[in-house]
DNA sequence: TAAAACCTTGTAGCTACTACAGAGTCAAGC
DNA sequence: GCTTGACTCTGTAGTAGCTACAAGGTTTTA
């Protein structure tokens, strides 16, 4: 019989924050554990390697919605796997496409920079003024800094 | 005198949505307008270049803190814009970072990909086996998709 | 037996908006 | 003068994916 692991311990081993393996499990991504008697959350091998799926995922940048819709498909071991390649090639042409917006901001930014030296007082800063123009284009993904591409 | 504009011919104006004007205000970026009889805002020009400013850093993809800042500075026209300069190479910094980031994402992506070509059933995808493994890496920037990249 | 370390639920906060509800205002047409 | 429709107002809740508490209960260790 294998161990189960308390909360703390599975946080451990995935390398997942306790507060965030219950919001999984809020999420419906994580079924709910057996309980102790004090109502501690117990964890089976199943749970791991469910949780290590969930947090490879998301170190891919997937959403979690893409994660439960894979976790689906692995769910139904005898479906064909063409829509998690196609899953796969959408989340990929996000990530590409993110890149290019990147570098486009990159070049802007990088000229605007070029507009100043440091030198000036903020009335006669290139960059400053740069800014002031208002020749300006919102690109679509906007916001949140923080790491997305979608 | 020059035309005031309410808060719909602004949006017209700038591109930007009314509910964002007003969240600007609330937010302390934009100065509360002068008011209508009718308790309507109404916007001078000063008002119109200082979001058309804004509006300029965040399709930089600059956060509102660092928009903030840079007003800030705006502000006071004879100090100097070495800050100015600092804050725009930080940004920069921020973008080359994420594109690395991305760029290194989109190599284990490809690679994952690589290892299916959509023939099996999900239970032998060579994705969903990849993504079993347990050597998960969390890079810094998780969760928001949608654009940032500090 | 007491303290420390862990666990529980519930709630609020983060970014930068966006989307309402429910009410008030204004201009044009009849 | 009255109605209709477009606009505006405030306030609140939702978005993604956590993170950070508070206030209490449980388990382990000294």
């Amino acid at each position: 019989m294998r161990s189960l692991l308390k909360i703390g311990e599975l946080a451990h081993h995935t390398g997942c924050p306790v507060e965030t393996i219950r919001y999984y499990e809020r999420e419906g991504l994580l079924d709910p554990p057996l309980r102790s008697r004090g109502n501690f959350r117990l964890y089976d091998q199943k749970h791991t390697e469910r949780l290590n799926f969930i947090r490879h995922c998301r170190s891919l940048d997937m959403t979690l919605s893409e994660t439960r819709t894979l976790l689906k498909f692995r769910d139904v071991p005898e479906d064909s796997c063409l829509e998690v390649n196609a899953l796969l090639d959408k989340h990929i042409g996000h990530v590409v496409e993110r890149i290019a917006e990147l570098s486009a901001l990159q070049n802007e930014l990088n000229e605007l920079r070029s507009k100043c030296g440091g030198v000036q007082t903020t009335r006669n800063c290139g960059i400053l003024q740069g800014l002031s123009g208002s020749d300006v284009s919102m690109p679509k993904n906007l916001g949140s800094h923080g790491g997305g591409c979608h």
